[in-house]
RNA sequence: GGCGGCGUGGCCGAGUGGUUAGGCAGGGGCCUGCAAAGCCCCGUACUCCGGUUCGAAUCCGGACGCCGCCUCCA
């Protein structure tokens, strides 16, 4: 059984299954106006381990994550560079999926982009203002959230607490400062969909609500993003959904932020760091390491130093790859437990490190069991061991794959001349030529060669 | 002001009242022609002050410090 975190109930609890076996997740996707940045790449990691251990476990995992392709910040963008709205969403959505594939997360079942769902969110509007559920100033359609009993569940305080510590000015045309907008009307050059009520375009919360519905259907299992969306933005969506009659996620959770040097980073305090521009400088997999080895609801820390401090752990892992010539796993492939064949060992390493994943994706747990797993690994082969130990390596390479971190062993193609130097070196080794044997491993060293001796002879690989 | 979270050894980071978290860095040793990789040993950490308890990093109270949400945000 699966146990997972739920916001709306503030505590760990198993996760319900509509139809068993399957698992219905919608993931708040980006909205496509800049490059991604930590942050993106923090929960779309832990959005696609959940993803990919379920699978693993088994079910049957419907993704869906969307594309916000048209909100005020596209507006803003496009007439800041002189382009199009859909030319500003395009552009950035191709660098979110770039950055996506390098980071190995698994593309989405289904990718909903919002201006292909306005007429249904015309629709949900209308229906709204049928009901005084909705109501409609000079600049666009608000949502009345007092009818709404509950609202505030996933905010963890009651519409009273919320509204005394409101923060957004009062407008006289509004309600309540809480009130939200379905609808925006649009000004002299925006873009613009018709509706019964005024042409414009609609709000984020809206968005999101008919695109889950609209794709998962009524009750769907999971609903989960990154910790800031649960209130408004997932609190607003719920309230939608409830006044609507429908019934909306049965399970929330929520992933923790990123910080940059002591405080969360955010569009407001304006401390970006470009995941597009970590990816091009270290190995995408230190940060899949660093985001799994803490609990996905605590905060983590992301500095040089620490993708530094992951990047040399993966190399302890690349070792066991090497040492084991263990097949490069996961990528776009998303493993399934009863795809591998498994020795004994392997399997009760699945069992134990699969019942801390099960409660709660506690993967700080798991990566620490696997990390003694691969000491004892060596310590077996070292004791010539053999098939024990290749037992458990293939054990914790299926269990890094089911996490989406793939171990990487010699795959680095050697040329001609680099392989004759290598000949040579086992010849001179044989010969106890020393001298000649570090002659020609400076050499390869020279080439970028990284050296090793092992029982088979000289090893070399990228550093 | 309201709600919530955190404070662990050089760094990162888990931790369910009593038994080794784990990784990185560092020191010593083994193995190795020398290296590399690997293995073994080493740090006796829990912000502070009280309390509960046979026993607390872990529970309770308080102090101090830090952070998040309450506005767009992943």
């Amino acid at each position: 059984m699966i146990r997972l975190y739920d916001t709306a109930h503030a505590e760990i609890r198993a996760l319900g299954l509509r139809e068993p076996g399957h698992l219905s997740m919608y993931v708040c996707g980006p909205t496509v106006y800049d490059l991604p940045h930590l942050g993106h790449g923090r929960y779309t990691l832990v959005w696609d381990v959940a993803r990919r251990w379920f699978s693993f476990r088994g079910l049957e995992v419907r993704f869906v994550s969307n594309i916000t392709d048209i909100d005020d910040n596209i507006i803003k963008r496009a007439q800041r560079d002189g382009l199009s709205e859909p030319e500003v969403a395009a552009t950035y959505e191709a660098e979110w999926w770039r950055a996506m594939d390098l980071l190995g997360v698994a593309r989405p079942s289904e990718t909903p982009h919002a201006t292909q769902w306005v007429g249904e969110m015309v629709d949900l509007i209308t229906s709204f203002l049928d009901s005084d559920t909705g109501y409609v100033t000079s600049d666009g359609v608000y949502f009345d959230v007092s009818r709404v009993p509950d609202y505030g569940l996933l905010a963890g305080q009651p519409l009273e607490s919320l509204r005394a510590g409101a923060r957004i000015e009062a407008s006289d045309e509004k309600r309540s400062p809480l009130d939200f907008a379905l609808w925006k009307f649009a000004k002299e050059g925006e873009p613009s969909w018709p509706a019964p009520f005024g042409a414009g375009r609609p709000g984020w919360h809206t968005e999101c609500v008919v695109m889950s519905l609209g794709l998962l259907g009524d009750g769907f299992d999971l609903h989960t993003g990154g910790f800031d969306l649960k209130f408004p933005h997932h609190e607003n969506e719920r309230a939608q959904a409830i006044a609507a009659g429908r019934d909306f996620a049965h399970h929330w959770d929520h992933s923790g932020w990123v910080m940059v040097g002591l405080e969360k980073m955010s569009k407001s305090l304006g401390n970006f760091t470009s995941l597009t521009h970590l990816l091009e400088t270290t190995d995408a997999r230190a940060y899949r390491l660093l985001v799994i080895r803490s609990h996905y609801r605590s905060p983590i820390d992301v500095t040089t130093a620490t993708i530094a401090d992951a990047e040399r752990s993966l190399e302890r892992l690349d070792a066991l790859a090497r040492r084991f010539e263990l097949p490069a796993l996961a990528g776009e492939v998303i493993e399934v437990a009863s795809s591998h064949a498994l020795g004994p060992k392997g399997r009760a390493l699945v069992a134990k490190i699969g019942a801390m994943l099960d409660e709660d994706l506690d993967t700080p747990s798991a990566v620490a069991a696997l990390f003694e797993a691969v000491s004892l690994t060596n310590q077996l082969a070292d004791q010539g061991e053999d098939e024990i130990a290749w037992d458990l390596a293939v054990g914790i390479n299926v269990l890094f794959a089911a996490l989406g971190l793939t171990l990487l062993g010699s795959t680095d193609h050697v040329d001609e001349e680099s392989s004759q130097l290598v000949r040579a070196r086992d010849e001179a080794r044989a010969a106890k030529d020393w001298a000649r044997a570090d002659e020609l491993r400076g050499q390869l060293m020279a080439l970028g060669w990284v050296v090793e001796d092992s029982a088979s002879g000289t090893l070399i690989r990228r550093g």
